[in-house]
DNA sequence: CCCTTTATAGTCACAATGACTATAAACACG
DNA sequence: CGTGTTTATAGTCATTGTGACTATAAAGGG
């Protein structure tokens, strides 16, 4: 950023955007794919993503490219937090030409499939199971398994697992997030005692307020919390580490 | 990315690295500045950095421009650990044109000034203390927070903090980088328990080796361990949230 | 009307943590 | 050549957080 102004000292670079929209459903963890339509990679999955426009920012492009190729709604992606994953630059990674790629990450409530809605080319992006997805166009097999693994420590030291939830929700499904993410069972007890004894975490709806989908005893409702942070962090049981 | 090919399609945009390389000298947490030689910003202090070449990826333009910017040893840079920050890429960061700039963060052990092996633009590379970096080029000042507070909790869940150290340092210097990059004090014994019960944080050098560079009982010599992350992390004292 | 299912309350032993006290081994300096 | 300062290291102790469980409550399905 220090060399002299010079057209010839620097190589113009394409730089595009991509996106590893993630939702809970069904007890899997899935991801936003659209079908591609041409070459390269005609007819194979890839994550949704465009070229940033000139008086856009990345973050910006993510969004407009989010609500052009898929049929989320405009109101959910304005709203949406978007979190840059990292930036992908090596060379060849897009056949065609030099390519500089920022991915961003999102965590969206479960949702109807986005072809409903219509609508740009919401016809060809669907929502996989993550496990499922394989033969994924350029590296972005590499860009969904960072997202994902970051999704996961996320979860850890952030409020951001209420973001995969409606905006009011059950301590039962706020678990069946973490335990959809981590893949592990969680103990209920304890993990209902951890929530609601992290400060901002999660506040109860204050109406008394109680639903449910089906069998059970009725469960209390909660809303996201001011906090943004986990102090202290939730920790996922120990993965082979001596606790 | 699925959109058509079509050289029309998308904006050439200039691509660069920026890099905050930090030490902890003398008690404060330095970083690595270096004085701009032309316009715009000429005279200015900035981050070291510049564009990525033709067949590089980011991180190899970042190691490339820290050898001819600074006097960091090559051998040094080679073996740094790089990460990726975050990507900077609003519209007019930089006045003379489209600059998306992949911006990384590095960690090093205390040496002498750059300027002092000579070699490239060395000479215009000074460690400054982060506190003290006032009027930096560009969004510099915002990268320089952003990675200012990336590595405070990166110290947290993960064995950054040895990467501060000599190869071979005393839980006394490893306790210092905690207290300087946190700007906390921390109870010795109490620091030193927590890190000999992380398992791979740290390994005791087994010669029964010590060394003092001043006064008091000599301390044993530790090196980095095999871990890479911290299990459980050791968080800094409660800011303001009740632990 | 029981039985299954989910929510929620509570118990108990143990591990981790924060705040201290105590001892050891060096050097400085009078 | 002690004495005191400085840094390292070993403990103690009360409190808190955590994992593993047990118990009770409130629904719906046969």
């Amino acid at each position: 950023m220090n060399t002299a102004y010079d057209p010839r000292a620097f190589e113009p670079f394409a730089v595009t955007v991509d996106l590893a929209v993630f939702t809970v459903r069904a007890g899997a963890l899935h991801v936003l794919l659209i079908r591609r339509g041409q070459e390269p990679y005609a007819g194979a999955w890839a994550l949704p993503g465009g070229f940033i426009l000139p008086r856009e920012s990345a973050e910006t492009a993510a969004r407009r490219e989010l609500a052009e190729e898929t049929g989320l709604s405009p109101a959910l992606v304005a709203a949406l937090h978007l979190e840059q994953l990292r930036t992908y630059s090596e060379p060849g990674r897009d056949p065609r030409m030099r390519v500089v790629s920022v991915a961003f990450t999102a965590l969206v409530p479960d949702m109807p499939e986005p072809a409903a809605e219509g609508g740009g080319d919401a016809d060809r992006a669907r929502w996989v199971p993550v496990d499922g997805a394989a033969g994924l166009a350029f590296d972005h097999a590499v860009i969904l398994s960072d997202a994902r693994s970051r999704v996961g420590s996320k979860l850890e030291y952030t409020c951001l697992a209420t973001a995969f939830c409606p905006p009011e929700f059950t301590l039962g499904e706020l678990q069946a997030v973490y335990e959809t993410v981590w893949d592990t069972a969680l103990d209920r007890p304890n993990f209902r005692r951890k929530v609601l004894a992290t400060p901002g975490f999660v506040e109860a709806v204050p109406g008394a307020a109680r639903l449910t989908g089906g069998r059970g005893k009725p469960a209390a409702l909660y809303r996201p919390g001011p906090a943004t942070v986990l102090h202290p962090p939730l920790l996922r049981p120990t993965e082979g580490h001596p606790r």
